[in-house]
RNA sequence: CGCGGGGUGGAGCAGUUCGGCAGCUCGUCGGGCUCAUAACCCGAAGGUCGCAGGUUCAAAUCCUGCCCCCGCAACCA
């Protein structure tokens, strides 16, 4: 192995940092953790990065909304992760915010370097502009008719000096790089996507916006800012101290492992290593893209109210059992569902009956009939060694897993073992042992084999669940040895080092829980939840969407009209479209309306509503609806599907066509 | 023909890159053991691997077509 290969750089995203800390945010920091743990207690030089992207529109609006600066809103919630990662036991070396001057520098300096060497040019952006948003909408994202996506008003096309990165110049270069590189883009299908992503054609991407100021001034042109994701990418060299000379990122780059979800890979795969090329750098040695989880089989929502709170589980669980869970439960890489019963039975299962009873049985039988003494081995039968060579096997394939990213194997190999471990004791059957005095010498054997076990778990766990493994080390009696024997795996040997003279006392690890209180309190749980977000304002509801003052004569403009439903049916290849017959009692006119979801056809159709009907026509699916059908819109209390609608009537009969003042 | 993920014993999943006896966990049933957290160990039942066709000595795996589910996107004047 080369010394670059034995060099790690582990990275999570800088996550955003005014979002709720939720499940997602904890897996990737969770397996970055291990990672550079397990690493670390190999010998290996291990160094773990995260933080927080603190810059953007985003970030202003809401500080705006609050009535702070952005930095003081930056300041107050960039706790919430900082917090998570030591409740979760994150061990990381550094924690970047890209509001720090150390970041701020490098973007300006990479930016002018890049600049300088022709690689980011200055022209013309041209896009649909959305005024009242104060945002460029791809034309992907547009509404029919050229409307904003989130405020539905028409958008404007604009024209704006921007700086580009000429990334197209870098499509052959990334296309060589993976040729020879197939393992650095990891699962293989993220590698595949991306690679034919690049091979159907890079556009030079915009680096600077004027429309916000929030985020680090261009060097040289104030009326600009640095783009976010420009901005947010140059964290994992920032923190190294790029590019000082004798600094930390001559030694760690490119041995960078950027662990992503599978949605940010582009911005990993394609435009990063475009940068690090730019830059006369090496793009990172692996990017591995995890997948996502849903929640009880369900996409995690905040209007659904499923959002798994980290905090919470560490609180219910113990940061163990769910750091457990998480990376045992569903192979990296791949989606997974999230249900506090599979973790229940996770913590029942594997960590209270096959792990934690192990290590009780062991230390009781060695405690009763050995007075807590720590025998030596005797002569080996085949049992004995048949349990050494799988302890040996098992620290190899749990090392090859590791390789290869794939936590919930490596879990698995320890798991055999300590399945092992459980039927060796039935076979030996030491209680038996135990009362033959001539077998005191075999029980002494046997009771120290297992001990070695649950040592050698103890140092393979420990990346994993370090407070776990630290609890049996202590049972194990090692904790009155040298504290590295706690962490080396490198110097691990079976019946080697240090051994203590004695165990101490058997305390139970994990205790079982009991199904029947357990669903008793989480159905209590998920009530006082329930409640709590029922009498709080919904989080997704905007109660302070107000619009600007208007005089009576603007609102003279609008015309509005009863109306009675004559037909309505279902709009081919549309979700939510209805199309609507109305009779005006002067006219009949067409209405394409988004209520499917709220309400039936047949239901709809005899209904009296209020129409406005001088509103432009405008194209929907193919068909002009001309006006619109007027509804009052809310979230729904219990958390269950997004928003409630009810149509506008009139509460007595009136003639079609009246007109609403 | 918008993009992506998926359909494998009762439940949840692995295996598909590179074809070679269909595997794991939980659950069920039967047995063993009594050191241990009613835990542990052994055995059994249970699957046309979504459907149809093709390639092959051999297909869950490769090819073609189709069906269904889930995200995203689109759609909500």
């Amino acid at each position: 192995m080369s010394e670059k290969e034995k060099t790690f750089y582990i990275t999570t995203p800088i996550y955003y940092v005014n979002d709720v800390p939720h499940i997602g945010h904890a897996y990737t920091t969770i397996a970055a953790d291990v990672l550079t743990r397990w690493h670390a207690a190999g010998g290996d030089d291990a160094r773990m990065l995260t933080g927080t992207d603190e810059h953007g529109q985003k970030i202003q609006q809401a500080a705006q909304a609050r009535g702070m600066t952005p930095i003081e809103l930056c300041d107050e919630v960039v706790v919430n992760f900082q917090r998570l990662w030591k409740v979760l036991d994150i061990k990381n070396d550094d924690f970047i915010r890209t509001t720090e001057p150390r970041h701020e520098r490098v973007v300006q300096e990479i930016f002018r370097k890049l600049m300088a060497q022709g690689d980011i040019y200055k022209g013309e952006y041209e896009g649909w502009y959305c005024v009242p948003c104060e945002t460029y909408v791809p034309e992907a994202q547009m509404g029919e008719g050229n409307t904003c996506p989130d405020c539905k008003r028409p958008l404007t096309k604009m024209t704006e000096e921007s700086y580009f990165f000429k990334i197209s110049r870098y499509q052959q270069p990334l296309l060589d790089f993976y040729e020879s590189h197939p393992d650095a883009i990891l699962p293989r299908s993220r590698y595949n996507e991306i690679v034919s992503f690049i091979k159907s054609g890079l556009k030079d991407q915009s680096v600077s916006r004027t429309t916000l100021s929030w985020g680090v001034p261009l060097p040289g042109d104030e009326k600009h800012v640095i783009y976010v994701w420009f901005d947010a990418l140059i964290n994992y060299l920032s923190a190294l101290e790029y590019p000082q000379a004798g600094a930390m990122w001559e030694h760690y780059w490119p041995a960078v492992r950027h662990l992503v979800g599978k949605d940010i890979i582009r911005f990993h795969c394609v435009i990063w290593p475009a940068m690090l090329l730019a830059l006369g750098l090496n793009p990172p040695v692996r990017v591995f893209a995890h997948g996502w989880w849903t929640v009880e089989g369900e996409k995690m929502s905040k209007s659904k109210g499923n959002v798994v709170d980290p905090f919470e589980m560490a609180d219910l669980y113990g940061a163990d059992a769910f750091r457990y869970f998480l990376l045992r439960e569903v192979p990296f890489g791949n989606d997974g569902d999230y249900s506090e019963a599979a973790l229940v039975g996770r913590i029942n299962s594997d960590l209270a009956n096959d792990l934690g009873n192990l290590l009780n049985r062991t230390l009781q039988m060695i405690e009763k009939n050995l007075g807590g003494k720590l025998p030596r081995e005797g002569h080996p039968e085949p049992v004995d060694t048949a349990i050494k060579e799988l302890a040996a096997r098992t620290f190899e394939e749990a090392e090859a897993a590791m390789e290869r990213f794939a936590f919930d194997e490596a879990l698995k190999a320890l798991w055999t073992l300590i399945g092992a471990a459980n039927k060796y004791i039935d076979e030996t059957m030491p209680w038996k042992l135990a009362k033959d005095p001539d077998a005191f010498l075999r029980l002494g054997t046997v009771l120290r084999t297992l001990w070695e076990v649950l040592r050698l778990e103890a140092v393979l766990l420990a990346p994993f669940m370090p407070q776990t493994a630290r609890r049996i080390w202590a049972q194990l009696g090692l904790d009155v040895c040298a504290p590295e024997a706690l962490v080396d795996r490198a110097g691990w040997k079976w019946m080697g080092g240090e051994v203590p003279d004695a165990t101490r006392k058997a305390d139970v690890l994990f205790p079982r829980i009991d199904l029947e209180v357990w669903k008793k309190e989480k159905k209590e749980r998920d009530e006082k939840k329930m409640d709590a977000s029922a009498l709080i304002t919904k989080p997704d509801y905007d109660y302070s969407d107000h619009e600007a003052e208007v005089v009576y004569d603007d609102f003279k403009k609008l015309e509005f009209r009863v109306a009675r439903v004559l037909s309505c049916e279902v709009v081919p290849k549309a979700d939510k479209l209805y199309k609507i017959e109305v009779d005006l009692g002067y006219e009949r006119r067409t209405i394409v309306s988004g209520i499917r979801e709220y309400y039936t056809a047949e239901s709809m159709i005899g209904k009296k509503i209020v129409v406005i009907c001088n509103l432009a026509p405008r194209k929907l699916r193919g068909i002009e609806s001309h006006g619109m059908l007027l509804a009052a819109e809310a979230p729904v209390a219990e958390g269950t599907p997004g928003f409630s609608l009810a149509l506008l009537t009139v509460d007595q009969d009136i003639p079609l066509g009246s007109r609403i003042h």
